[in-house]
DNA sequence: ATAGGTCTTTGACTTTTGTCAGCGTTCGTG
DNA sequence: CACGAACGCTGACAAAAGTCAAAGACCTAT
């Protein structure tokens, strides 16, 4: 521990703990008041004093308890559109990330997909001290066409929690069907692929299969195909990989030839949190509700309301 | 949920989370700033918003390290006595208790002793916002010769971390074994007695063995009864019970008349959190430790040498 | 040894936050 | 229905915290 660090967590036990103000900190430890404030700041950036806040907010609301019954989840949080927020479009990812770091608990392995959604998440993920807890990355790599990564998300969060972060070292989709299985049968990725089972909490958001959906702007499927699956029953995407319209694990090439944790196996993963912040992945994320991909989810009222209407109308047994 | 709550918990999120000032809150909320900063002391107080610091600064020494070491215990957290501090009396509680919270995870059950540290762990114990967690009382109640009993250290404690109190109601010692007995395998005392096992975590400290000790002081024993105690091989006080000064339970009239909890029970808890304020307090200390009631300790740096010079000196073996 | 870089520290200044008396509103009670 | 108590809100002032340029410390490579 570097010197100025134990001035730094001095200064915040001080302040935070022991109530002193900046000015008594600092003749406490004989520095100038300016000091203590850039050590008090740098201790919060750093994760060493954590401020957190209630997400109870957004959870405590009738029609969260009302989709929650409706659909069987756990736990629902609703972003409303409306007031409230300086930028609508932003709330969404930092209450994911209170939610986020609200489910952690000390000693856990978390899986974290990718996405859009999921990069946003991170880059607005508090900084926390968290002990012990390890990051994995639940599916394969794949280039960058936008400057995110699957493994930067993984190792993004995972310095942001202090937390331990395993990379999968291995290409999201392969060429050939024969060379996907050949690695995940390689000791390394299996025994990574099979650790994802021990997992407490999987944080994820549902793709869609539109011909401008991810996986096709990362260039892991032409529109073409994406098209073709679609037509195939394809109803979104986890993780990587298709689902048809009832959530289960669509038996495609594409599917086959991806290196991403079993579908099954996450499924039986006790916190399976969701995000999804597009209007436009009504489908999708009615797919991977039903495929039973997810026990906590943070969508906007108006997708909560879509939501609950259609499980209202239908139930949860028509497609 | 009350309107005065909800505009609490929007204040923080926009304060804490999204980081705007206080007016820009205000304008946000339509009230007044002054109020703002009323909602968010509230907050702060209630817990909905939680500032924690991290307790590393007194575990990360090379003392804590070596008595981790030498007395096979998980963590040490040294309590220094000079500097750093307001009042160094008072400093010990505060650290016991942001240890004490940061050993807890969401879900826990928590068992809770009694004594003059642990009630003045309680009066310093910040609030917080933990879900699912209960708090059990480990031993039977005894009249207030001070103003804390042990049900109230249970319940405030249980208050400030807004979790679930479980009382005990029974008393600590009666006045026969026979009654001590027939209480004890009551349903309700012998169920809630039995569900301490379920514990991932205790709080206690260790009772002393003089004359003027807190039993005595209680009324739970005379002074004679106390000294013909220490004269029978006791070693110090867990839990309201005597232990000998390797740790064992003492099979002595006082023991069988106790309504408390199980002690070879509570040494199977995984995390076993003793806090020791009194140098007084060395030889019970080393008792509670040799019996293994000890896996997190916190202690003054002077106690933490004491134990350091007697293990290096003697070996855990001897007594 | 010293020049040049980076990282800390500080004092002075600005901005933000805490506080409190007084006013208004609501709600329960006689 | 009127009264008082309790609570919430506000404006104005006092206190505390944030910021920044400049000075100083410290390291390193020539």
């Amino acid at each position: 521990m570097r010197s100025t660090d134990q001035i730094m967590h001095k200064a915040a036990w001080l302040y935070y703990m022991h109530g002193l103000r900046q000015d008594e900190v600092a003749k406490q430890l004989n520095i100038s008041r300016a000091s203590i404030a850039t050590y008090l700041r740098r201790a919060r950036e750093i994760g060493i004093v954590n401020i957190s806040t209630s997400t109870q907010l957004f959870s405590d609301d009738v029609l969260a308890r009302k989709l929650e019954d409706a659909l069987s989840l756990e736990t629902v949080w609703i972003v409303p559109e409306d007031r409230l927020a300086i930028d609508p479009a932003a709330e969404m990812p930092v209450v994911a990330a209170a939610v986020f770091l609200e489910l952690i608990n000390k000693g856990d392995r978390i899986g974290v997909a990718w996405g859009r959604t999921v990069y946003h998440l991170a880059d607005v993920m508090p900084y926390a001290d968290l002990q012990g807890v390890t990051v994995v990355q639940l599916c394969g790599n794949l280039g960058a066409p936008y400057n995110y990564r699957p493994d930067q998300c993984t190792t993004e969060i995972g310095r942001r929690l202090n937390a331990e972060g395993i990379n999968l070292y291995a290409p999201l989709v392969l060429s050939s069907e024969r060379l996907a299985s050949d690695l995940r049968n390689e000791p390394v990725i299996r025994e990574q692929l099979a650790s994802i089972a021990d997992c407490q909490l999987v944080l994820y958001s549902v793709g869609g299969i539109e011909s401008d959906s991810h996986l096709v702007r990362c260039g892991a499927l032409t529109p073409e195909e994406m098209q073709a699956l679609g037509e195939g029953g394809a109803g979104g995407v986890i993780a990587g990989q298709v689902i048809d319209h009832e959530g289960r694990w669509l038996d495609c090439p594409h599917n086959r030839r991806c290196i991403s944790a079993d579908l099954e196996i996450i499924k039986t993963i006790p916190k399976r949190m969701m995000v999804v912040e597009e209007d436009s992945k009504f489908q999708p994320l009615v797919a991977a509700i039903k495929g039973g991909f997810v026990s906590h989810l943070v969508v906007t009222h108006s997708m909560a309301m879509r939501l609950l209407a259609r499980w209202e109308a239908e139930g949860p047994q028509r497609s």
